[in-house]
DNA sequence: AAATATAATAAACAGTGTTTAGTAAAAAAG
DNA sequence: CTTTTTTACTAAACACTGTTTATTATATTT
């Protein structure tokens, strides 16, 4: 019976198809504007059809947010070269913030909005998330153990690492910072060596 | 013509009672599940009249939106009392993650929605946002004159004081800290260490 | 009392996510 | 090879959303 595995063939297709074609609009437009009928509208079939092949507009919005948070787990990877874990830790956070930065609609999807969550609850797998989240927490581990870095509990640490580089970012791509009425460049400056004294902060 | 005086006081009566039913709405069921229809269902009036008093559903929400920094800004004074501008800013910090825990609903508004935004950039006015904003500034200047904290620019610390606030009760809120599979008061105990850890951190 | 201005609304518009009932085409069974 | 059954798809509808328009009833002015 290879047609059963002709039929999966084709069933992953149409469910790769529709997440292309949701994918792209999304960066183009956004999570509220990409809507069922325009994806529909995009792939040449019917928004019933989408409902075929997922249960609902949230559940194909977690899939990008899984996709999403593979391409950050990656980028967060290549900085395994890196022998000093402080460094290596420096280097993980300017890459976080330079992704939410380059990847606004990405970012909100994995970190801001409360849409795709609901998928999650469910399925309690959080796959490429816990893994990218694993490798902040490595790091740190391995900071504190080479005593590069004040003595915390590694989990406070991350916490606390995360909780500054995704406030900072958030804030911007939200247009918070905006009270502070500076021009962008400037703000961006101020970021940066934000970030900057945030972790040299860190060090013993 | 005490008329037009009559008149201008009931249109602010109708105002009110829109933002009083819209502000109850809000805090027992979110920005998306209070429509206008359901505001005006409360308020005993059709939902075409709410237009008459509001151009659309972001300025119902920029008031409310409003009156939480006002909220929020009264709570900051009352640590005015507090001689050490250090153990100011800690308290203003620790008030700051206490408000958002308490009340997430407005923390949403204020600091994570993209929706009340639109009306600020037109008419490019954050009233009670930058006074709020200014007390923490004001706070960290002081600090700084002191010379209680590591020497830094004090518009780079506010951004970092605020980021590190911000990312964590808004990872939190929003459900990001279940990355670490933990239970929730051990999380709660973990966020109070790492404000501890943060703001020890920022001491000379 | 008549003319005008104001306040409120019913109904519609254009959009959303989602479900249901019905129709062709493909696969399996006789 | 024909008949039955399963699969893939869609048109249309449902229940919402924010917002606008044309109309009516009320209040104010002339």
């Amino acid at each position: 019976m290879a047609i059963k595995e002709r039929k999966e063939r084709e069933r992953q297709d149409m469910r790769n198809l529709i997440i292309d074609s949701a994918t792209q609009l999304f960066l183009k437009q956004g999570y509220d504007k990409t809507s069922i009928r325009t994806i529909a509208e995009d792939i040449e079939y019917s928004p019933a059809t989408i409902y075929l092949y997922f249960k609902d507009k949230d559940e194909i919005f977690y899939v990008i947010h899984e996709n999403a948070f593979a391409i950050l787990d990656k980028q967060f990877r290549k900085h395994d070269a890196i022998e000093n874990p402080f460094d290596r830790l420096i280097a993980v956070c300017k890459t976080y913030v330079k992704f939410a930065m380059d990847n606004p609609d990405y970012y909100d999807l994995m970190f801001i909005m409360r849409a795709p969550l609901s998928q999650i609850k469910s399925e309690e797998k959080w796959d490429a998330g816990e893994c990218a989240f694993e490798y902040v927490l490595d790091t740190i581990a391995a900071c504190l153990d080479a005593n590069l870095i004040k003595p915390v509990d590694k989990y406070v640490l991350a916490i606390s690492v995360w909780s500054f580089g995704h406030g900072l970012v958030s804030l911007y791509v939200r247009e918070r910072l905006s009270v502070m009425e500076m021009p962008d460049d400037m703000m961006l400056t101020m970021m940066e060596s934000s970030v900057n004294f945030f972790l040299e902060n860190l060090r013993v």
